[in-house]
Formats: structure tokens, C-alpha cells, sequence
DNA sequence: GATGAATGAGTATTCATTCAT
DNA sequence: GATGAATGAATACTCATTCAT
């Protein structure tokens, strides 16, 4: 008789768990607070007593799993041992891992949120910028020390860095690219070796001068 | 001798134009039939002669536009006078000039169809891998004849190049990036510097040996 | 040169004759007025030349179709040489007949009409009344002459009579009795030997004394 | 210790009976769900978690009477004490009673279902087959006996027995007939006489011979 | 906390009818 | 006469949200 069967926190999470398996199934306009429920496994009714509406649970994801991104961003950004490169490598396989473990949540992050200009993308606009920003505050370094070539602005670099993992992240979430340990780690790879060595052919960049 | 006043496929044109500003303003999904029917100055009922159905309007468009940007990917590797580098110039030219001439219709195209992974995205799949195939194909080429590095699939580098085009279409929708001609014309650069560069610090490539 | 290609009467009765076969597939309130208008080969909006409304369409057929019925039914009353039983006979014949010879035409009657409490039904009260007042009459008269048993009221057994009739069409509307020459004439017997003769088993009635 | 205010089931409940009132009032495809639900005082919206659809609330209505009406009719087949035409009786007496009792849903019954030959009457043509069958069951056991005429078949007999009650209700929903208890007594009478007695003048059948 | 009955705003679609050509 | 584009009234149904129990 210690512990409560169901603690709130639990049932919160029950419900946001619940909520991605739908949203990434049915899509959030195409789904019902009913959906979520039977998902769930609570009457629907409970879902209002967690959250004030269908909008903000999705908020709820959304911002949970962003600013996790958001804050990794700045720690590998932190660590000064690393190049620019190396940086965007960690940054790159970071994201690619979160989609391999949950790959529901990260297609609801981004079919829904992130690319959706009209409703809640537009909502969250801030939150995507600060990601962009902390990105091309990488490359702004990066091109300062003179690892990066200094012909664009950090900020496109930074979004076209974030695009490409994107791309692929759509790739798998249209079944367009192969699932599979192996090639999660191959487009790792050709993410970084794309947008840092671009897709010409020419002798490999000289070796930094004094190393 | 007057000109009737209005033909059957000029209304049909109107309608489609109107709910192009619709759909671009509102989205797909929150805006009304009767939104597009205020648009384009008719009743509403008159939609569902020119048109099955509100999915069939979007359809058209989408079509309309793909169908375009398709043959151009085609005419553009037709040439064979041109390098890899400037087919994929020429494809971000137009994709730009595209937003630059009409960026209500390509906001609903991207936003409304080719991001839209659980709705209209999934139905026009096949239209959207034929632009990829396209493209990959021109890659593909340009790998053959040592142009581009072969170290990543032709595929994921097509993905990657649109994926960088329409992280840039998308930087507009958003308001992200500055419009204005010059801006336009610096991002066309950009995307094709970074795409074919990369965005490590090197040599440039060696000039082909001949010239 | 001579002849106009279709007159104006023969325009009308095509539409009226493709309207039977609508309504009878159909069914009134399920059918289009496009849809007379294309089984008619004519435009929808012609219909409006000869008739009011989708309503004056049914009621002209109904009319037309009721009218010779009910005159039918007083010229066999006037024919002073038939038996009552004889005069029942000649209208169940004729009846039936007229399914045979047209059964979309009679179904249409039938069902979209008589049948129709709601809506035609009610409307053409007085046309159906007519038809039972008229065979009333004939089986008055058959009691008057003791032919017939006056143990119920003839309008009564007018009722009875014609529902049993129609109780037939229904039958072959519903695909409930078998079609064919043979059956058709098999069950005008049977309507006149059960209204006439009964369920009970007897003896045959005595024949009418001076006779 | 008060009761609930209205269970689940007195919901539902509330909703059919005000259906039947709407339905034989206006006609079911006349009259709008809003309809139903102002009768049932309460919102519309209620009415589809009780029933899938407006077509839902007539089907079960006509299931609901049509099953205890084919279910009195075998029982009265199982009575053995009694003849044909007393079991005919019975059920002559059990409808014309049902109507009595509630002649708004013997009206839907008939009018919106059993007559509606393009609709619901198709739909349900299997219920009301039943219904003719069990009949002509018992006609059949009657003529095996000698109690009845053999000279038409059970299955005519049968639809022309339920088509002369059928018509006596149209007679009663058309306000042909005059209502009041005695004139329901009296029809019952005429059903069972005209159909089995027939319209014919002769003597009574002679009694069985043994008693 | 938990339930699900109750509410009613919101919308795509149909189709009879009109009328300019 | 003939056409079919144009109109807009009419309606079933969905579903987020509330709230009594």
C-alpha cells in the first residue's frame, strides 16, 4: 500500500507518449483528443486535466525535445578541444541517434512543428532560431580560426547544415532512404562529408599548418 | 464582335490564383472553401464545377508547378555543354526565381505538399522522388566523368541539394532571410557554393587539366 | 426538309420517358435533375422549358399514368353485361398489364407516389380516392345484385382488392415473385380467386338461381 | 440515495421515441437531425453518440417493432390448439393493435421502410421475408389440413393476407378510415373475413365433419 | 483524480433552379 | 429552343472542450 499505482507526473507521460505514437501515425490535424486517449488508455476527459488543449500538447513534445537539442548544441559547442568539423559531426549524430531511438517523436517535431510555416512552426519560431544561432555561432568560429571558409554566412551555412540533417531525417520518415544501424551511421557521414567537404572533386584541404 | 466575358479555363485560372493566396495566407487546412470562393470573386459553388473537391484544387497546383520545375531539371541536364556545377546552378536559379516570381505558390507547394508528410506529401511521393531522380541523375554524371566525388550516393546528394534549396525557399517563408533582389541572387550563389564547395577551408580545386 | 427533327411534344415526352426510367432506378428523391437530363440526351436546363420543377416531373407522370387507369376502371363499370367478378378481373388484368408493358412506370407510381404518405402521397389524395371510389362502386353494385357479400363496406373491400393488386407489384418490384408470361397471368387468378373465392376451403357457391 | 437523472438507455430511448414523432411527422427524408433533437430536447450533436447516423435511428426503429412482430407471429404458428384462420386473426389483431397503440412508428414502419422499395426497404428486404415466410407457414400448415384452399400458393397467400392489413393501416395513416375503437374492431374483422371468406355470395363452408 | 455524456461551433459538399448567351 | 455556367440555400456530421458526477 506504499506507493500510488499512478502518479501524476506518470500519467503526464503516459498521455505525451501516447500523443506521439498518434501524432506521428495519424498526423496532429488528422487525429483526435480521443485518439490520444484510447492510445493512452485514460478517458479523454483526463487529457484536460494535464493539459489546457490539444495545441499544447504538442507544445509540450515539441519543447521538450528542443530544448534538450538546443542545450546539447551548446555543450558541443562548449568543448574547445574540438574542431568546428568535429562539432558539427557530434551535432549531426546527435540528432541521427535521437531519431533512431525515437523515430515517432522527431517525425512529430519536425512534419508538425518545425515545417509546418502556417500554424505551429510559426509559433515556434524562436525556438527553431535559437538552434540556427547556436549552430552558426560553430561556424562563426570555425571560419574565424580558419577551418571554414569564410564565402557564406554563418547563418545560411547554419542552415543549410540543419536542412541537410533534415533532409535525411524526411528520407527515412517517407521510407525514401534504408533504416538499419548501418546506414544510420553511413548518412552520418555523408551529412558531415557533404556539407563540410562539399560535393567537388579536388585534393583533400591541406592539413592545418602547425599540427 | 465583343470578346465573351469570361472564358470557362480563364475562371477556372482565377479560382486556382485565388486559392493559391488563400492557401499561402491561411494554410490548406484552416482556410474555407468559401475563403478561396470570396478570393475569386464567385460563389462557392461554382469551385465544384472546375474542381472534384478543396484536396483537388491543391493538387492542381501542386502538379501545375512540379510538372514545370521537372521538365526544367530535364531540359537543364539535357545540356551537355554544361558542368555538373552549372546544371545544379541553373536548377537553384530557377527554383529561386520561382519563389522570386511567385512565392505564394511555392510557399503552398513546399509547405503545403512536399513537407507535408502525413497528408498531401505521401500522395504526391512519386512526383517528388521523379524531381530527386533527376537530379541524382545529373550527379550521377558528373561522378562518372570526375567532375564530383563519388563518395556519397548520387541520391543523398540530390536529397541534400533541394534539401539546401528549399531550406532556403523556407528561410523566406519564414521571414529568416532578407528578400531583395541581391539577396535573392547572393543565396543562388550560397547554396550552390556550399552544396558543391563545402564549407571546409582548402585549395581550390586544380583547374581540368587541358584548359 | 420537311419535318422538324423533334417537336416540342415529342421533347417532352422524351424527357418524361427517361425521367421513368431515372426515378424507377433511382428513386426520386435519390436522382439528379441532370441526371433525367442526361439519360434524355438533352441539358439539364431544358427541363425547365416543359416542366416547373423536378416535382412537376413525377406528378405529369403520375397523372398521365393514373388518369387512364381510373378511366379504365369506369368504362369496365359501364360494360352492364360483366359480372362483378368480371369487372374485377378485367381491372386487375388490365393492371397488371400495364406493369408488364411498363413496369418502371408502374414502380415509379407505386412506390414514389401512392405509397409516399409523406410527400406525393398526400399530394394526390384525391386522384388515388377517385380510383377507390370507382371500383367501390362496381363492388357496390355486386352487392346490390347479391353477387357479392355485404357483410363489409365496399369501400373496404375496394381498399383490400387494389392492395392485394398492388400487394403483387410490390412482389415483382421487391424481385419476390418470378416474371414471365405464365406468372404474370398466374397472378392475376390469384388476386381475383383470393379476393373473390377466400383462403377458406367449401363447397363452390350455388349459382345464382334464375340463371 | 437520489436516482441518476437519466441512465445511458432512457437517453437512447428518448431519442427513438422523439425520431418517431419527427419521422412520421415530417418524413424521414423531410425532416433534419436538428430536428430530431429539438423533439428529444437535447443537442444534436448527442444524437451521433447514441447512433452512427441519422439512417442508424430508422434502422434500429424498424428492427426494434419488426422483430416483435415476426417473433408474435411464430409464436401464434405454435399454437396448435388453434386454426388457420384464428391464427391469421391473432395477428390481424396484434398489428392492427400495434397501431393503435402507437401509430406514429407503425407509419415510419410502413412508410419509411416496408414501401420504400428504392431505400430502406431494399435494405431490410431479408426482415420483411421473414415476416411473409413465417406467414405463409402457417397458410401452408392450413391447406395440408383441408382448413384452407390449396388453389393459390402459401407464399401469395401470404403477401396478399399482410398486404390487406398493410392497406388498412395506409387507409388509417392517409385518413381514409375512420379511428376509434370501435372502427379498429371492426376492420380487424373485415381483414379476416374479406381475405378469408373472400367477397363472394354462397353458403357457409359446411362444418368439419366430425363435430 | 477520472469518466464520458453533453454541447454546439464549424464546414465541405450537393443540387434544384435561374438566366445570360 | 438549347445550353451549361453560376448561384446559394440547405444539412449531415465531426470533434475539441466542458462539467456534473
Amino acid at each position: 500500500m506504499a506507493t500510488a499505482r499512478t502518479t501524476a507526473a506518470e500519467r503526464r507521460r503516459q498521455i505525451l507518449d501516447a500523443a506521439v505514437r498518434v501524432f506521428a501515425r495519424q498526423g496532429f490535424h488528422t487525429c483526435r483528443v480521443s485518439d490520444i486517449a484510447d492510445e493512452a488508455g485514460v478517458a479523454y476527459g483526463l487529457l484536460y486535466h494535464y493539459f489546457r488543449s490539444k495545441d499544447e500538447v504538442l507544445d509540450t513534445l515539441f519543447l521538450e525535445r528542443w530544448d534538450v537539442m538546443v542545450e546539447l548544441i551548446e555543450q558541443v559547442d562548449a568543448r574547445t578541444e574540438l574542431t568546428a568539423r568535429e562539432k558539427l559531426a557530434a551535432i549531426t549524430s546527435f540528432i541521427i541517434d535521437s531519431y533512431r531511438h525515437d523515430p515517432d517523436l522527431m517525425k512529430v517535431v519536425i512534419v508538425e512543428v518545425t515545417r509546418a510555416a502556417n500554424t505551429f512552426g510559426r509559433t515556434h519560431l524562436d525556438a527553431i532560431n535559437r538552434a540556427y544561432g547556436s549552430i552558426a555561432k560553430i561556424i562563426e568560429k570555425g571560419m574565424a580560426s580558419g577551418e571554414l571558409r569564410d564565402t557564406i554566412t554563418p547563418q545560411f551555412a547554419a542552415m543549410t547544415f540543419y536542412g541537410a540533417i533534415e533532409q535525411a531525417l524526411t528520407g527515412w520518415i517517407f521510407d525514401m532512404l534504408p533504416t538499419g544501424d548501418e546506414s544510420f551511421e553511413q548518412i552520418k557521414g555523408f551529412v558531415v562529408d557533404t556539407i563540410c567537404g562539399g560535393l567537388d572533386a579536388r585534393p583533400a584541404p591541406d592539413p592545418p599548418a602547425g599540427v
